[in-house]
DNA sequence: GCCCAGGTGTTTC
DNA sequence: GAAACACATGGG
């Protein structure tokens, strides 16, 4: 059924072009930033930071914390922030940046970007597939309502077991979890909203108890 | 004014 | 582990 959800949208919505950004860097930059945010306020504090000339690893890592958390403040949560990007940062220098990371497993990685501060599950995942382009499925609110939604979860199931799920159901093909999540988000954006995009949502025969409103309504 | 947004760390039991 | 709480801006 994983993959059934997966057909539906794509052929919906189409390629949903992610992550928006330019590279490696930005992409995670860009998932500290959007921890609980809406993607509107990450874009504005992406463009402060540029301005203020903070949008490389070492002029991150090395900022007065203040000056990092001015230039993210648009993106809420801009003190606790400003750290974790320091943090990440840091690590990505300390592992050889991109291309050292790279050479790591998934499992490697997935460890190596879990032991940094402000990175969690979700965040690591995003990582994961958008900046080194690993088979991998992003777990995320909307994810948990739109699948509890179809059935497919009862609501108590831990991260790694979505995620593994998911994963054991399609072949590991970097852009199909690429599109997935993003697919996902796109749904969510769509429907989980006071207004939403369209009444007669795409996945609406597969809910059991589809009433006159989304997945996730 | 109220609720939510592409979560995570800390504290407490 | 699991629950409760802090962290903060901007839009509907």
């Amino acid at each position: 059924m994983f993959r059934e959800v997966y057909r539906r949208l794509y052929r919906h919505y189409g390629p949903q072009g992610w992550w928006p950004g330019n590279g490696p860097f930005d992409v995670m930059v860009g998932a500290v930033l959007t921890q609980n945010t809406a993607w509107r306020n990450v874009d504005r504090a992406l463009g402060r930071l540029r301005n203020a000339g903070l949008m490389a690893p070492a002029a991150m890592a090395d900022a007065a914390v203040d000056r990092l958390a001015e230039a993210t403040r648009p993106s809420g949560y801009f003190n606790v922030k400003a750290r974790r990007l320091q943090a990440l940062c840091r690590a990505y220098l300390a592992w050889g940046g991109h291309q050292g990371m790279a050479r790591l497993d998934t499992g490697d990685l997935r460890r190596v970007l879990l032991g940094v501060h402000g990175v969690g599950r979700e965040t690591a995942d995003d990582i994961l597939v958008y900046a080194f382009d690993r088979p991998v499925f992003v777990v995320d609110a909307y994810t948990r309502r739109i699948f509890e939604r179809l059935a497919l979860l009862d609501g108590g199931e831990h991260y790694d077991t979505i995620r593994r799920n998911v994963e054991a159901a399609l072949d590991p093909d970097p852009q199909l979890f690429n599109e997935y999540h993003a697919l996902i988000v796109r749904l969510g954006n769509a429907v989980c909203r006071p207004r939403p995009e369209c009444g007669a949502c795409v996945l609406r025969d597969l809910c059991p108890t589809a009433g006159r409103s989304g997945p996730d309504s």
